[in-house]
DNA sequence: AAACCTTATTTTAAGATATAAAATAATCAA
DNA sequence: TTGATTATTTTATATCTTAAAATAAGGTTT
């Protein structure tokens, strides 16, 4: 989507062209009319845009629309068929890949556990690889028709030069995942944080969708978080923007497993919520299944267990504070929660939540904001990364011929 | 600086002018060579942009340069005499007025104390408006050939369909400042929040010169941020981003002016650190000039005295935690130390701030962070509230008669 | 001093783009 | 079949940028 601005008159009709592109694929197929509307540019520039398009085969034309009397209006639309898209996502102890066509619709699913004794990146490289092989052969589609693999990841992915993954849980420290994955798969390779994947997935079409200042909240064993600004990805620096999970929000509290103290991650992570259970009902902290301790506690705290209702609450007190923070220094209009943890306590806690972020966030801050939760469950990340593919491809200036009128 | 990205060909002659302007403003006077270099456009299109903006005043030449053995090089500048500007500082108990030349040469200064209890808008309008004409009487610049007034201002600016200023120790609660001050002054006014028009100002031309991505930490009673990213102020939906003096670092911890607590604000503003110093050697708050409370405490600190040096060593603490967050969230590539603590304290507990950013930040995000000091001292309000006026007068689109060759 | 060399800047000519207005296309209704 | 109406394409024109040619402004050589 970076794209300097258009200083020479070959560069409108790509920047034209995006804008086409992206309109048909947020807002779905349209007339000319509508685009030319909605573009602000003349009817010609819209016919002079979409003929190559149309000939590239990238759209087509999928109908007709009543006009007000007269020629009616014929809709144009992104042709699903032009190319296919490859999502993957990559957790901490699972990997899943999907299919999806242009049109973002899912085609295909596989779903591998891994475990965590398994965390060489050669590992998830093969299963990657032999997923993507899996996902073809299942669904007909050939290879040579995928524009693109997006892969999103638990870790900082920094771009510096090359593109490095540090994940601190697996003890990747800076590697070069990107040119390794590269090696393996004859596919234009985009990989991302897992939550900024998520976050495009949401702002494109999801609980984001419509507005232009987004922060997405991934609420899973760990916690990260995605920001759009102006409609687009805040990146920073290096890439490492909206590392949300190891802020600090009790300086001196809970030790965190990054090594720190305090961290947001220790409070509202699925391990700080079922330790903040722990210290009410003064068990001990019992290991294995996260996500079936969760799903026990949400079920007993609608049972109407008052250690599990506390719980609850704490985690909505910890995670207000962390949104309020968020609040205050990104000034979004809308915060969409998302993750596992998110989409299994979101409802539950949510009148809380809103509530405490009201208490802590500033009012300039929080007197507009919108709380929801995310709508993409399970493959948001999946998504999301098939979204890093459609950026690059929005993008792309491919070469179209000429369109010569007469 | 907001301009839509062109769509039409007369939009690129606005893109490059301003590139062009932008490119002088900031890299100082230089060769149509050089501009054509550094702007990435032909040399004709430099002498079509330029041409006009001679004739018009706004360019002038400075002077020649050695060439390589031929024609000498001819130098453009901005001319700094084509008009004015205004920067205003309104604080918590003063304001101060500045007068610049487009080069933002500082040409006359205003500053009067107010108290606590003239905190009515009328007032401190009143007092500009005074200020200005003995600004302009003092300098002999008339009102006309001044562009415009910045203002900055210690509270929330929220751009919300009118421009509301929300600044909770005076009881103002989103009031429509702006439109009060244009009934007063015939001058066309922007106003913004303090430290974002201190980031700009320190951004453009102080320590932040050259990066892409800075944060910009304003220290003093109060605490705020201004946020740089991809060259552009961070405003967020409502322009109340940045907004970090109330975000909380230890829950349930210390009280805030704001009502909450464990607002970074209540360890790091200069109340803080004075509660921070009564906390370790056993005294009572008291009431009175912070400026001298501060100014002492440092000084006992160089002097040796433990407590003193005690009660700085936390306030870095706490500030690394903040700037930490900070770090983590938005990934800058410099943080900039402001306001007037900050520059009081800053060179005393810079070693120890670094150690601390770097203990609490996520390495990605911290590796290859700088922290500096900022180079505006007092001034640096006013600047960047001057520098609010330059962006309008680099996004306006004059009209300006085209050049005709032969 | 004139001729020549070199580099900077302007002018010219060509190519690309966008828009407004005119022309054409596609439908419905009489 | 003819009109009426609206959508889309084509045409004609105005801008813009650029590459290349021309000119300007110095120095150096003869």
């Amino acid at each position: 989507m970076k794209f300097s601005a258009p200083k020479r008159t070959i560069e409108l009709r790509q920047t034209n062209r995006q804008a086409i592109l992206r309109l048909l694929m947020l807002g779905g197929p349209m007339s000319r009319l509508e685009l030319g509307q909605k573009t602000g540019l003349s009817m010609g520039t819209i016919t002079n845009v979409t003929g190559p398009l149309l000939e590239a085969g990238i759209l087509r034309e999928t109908g007709t629309e009543e006009s007000e009397g007269g020629r009616p209006r014929s809709i144009l639309g992104i042709n699903p068929l032009y190319g296919y898209l490859i999502g993957v996502d990559v957790g901490e102890n699972h990997i899943q890949l999907e299919l999806f066509n242009l049109s973002l619709e899912k085609l295909g699913t596989v779903r591998r556990r891994l475990h965590s004794q398994e965390n060489l990146p050669e590992v998830y490289i093969t299963e990657i690889a032999s997923g993507l092989d899996e996902l073809c052969a299942a669904t007909g589609v050939l290879q040579e028709k995928i524009l693109g693999m997006g892969i999103g990841v638990p870790g900082v992915v920094e771009h510096d030069g090359q593109v490095n993954v540090a994940a601190p849980m697996w003890a990747w420290n800076s590697i070069g995942f990107l040119a390794m994955i590269e090696r393996q798969i004859s596919l234009p390779v985009y990989i991302d944080n897992g939550a900024k994947a998520m976050a495009l997935a949401e702002f494109w079409f999801g609980a984001g969708r419509g507005a232009q200042d987004v922060v997405v909240a991934l609420i899973g064993t760990g916690i990260g978080a995605g920001v759009i600004t102006k409609g687009e990805l805040y990146r920073g620096a290096t890439n490492s923007a909206g590392e949300w999970g190891h802020t600090k929000i009790v300086l001196d509290g809970r030790p965190c497993r990054c090594g720190s103290q305090g961290c947001i991650e220790a409070y509202a992570g699925a391990p700080g919520i079922l330790a903040s259970l722990h210290e009410l009902n003064g068990t001990a902290m019992v290991d294995g299944e996260q996500f079936n301790q969760i799903t026990k506690l949400v079920e007993d705290c609608r049972n109407g267990d008052e250690d599990s209702r506390q719980a609850l609450q704490r985690t909505a007190r910890y995670l207000g504070a962390g949104i309020a923070n968020l609040a205050n220094l990104f000034n979004p209009e809308r915060v969409v929660l998302g993750g596992w943890v998110g989409l299994m306590i979101g409802e539950t806690i949510m009148p809380n939540l809103k509530e405490y972020v009201r208490q802590y966030a500033l009012p300039p801050s929080s007197a507009r904001l919108e709380i929801m939760l995310c709508q993409f469950g399970q493959d948001a990340i999946c998504t999301g990364a098939a979204c890093l593919v459609i950026e690059e491809f929005l993008s792309a200036n491919q070469k179209f011929s000429r369109r010569v009128a007469g």
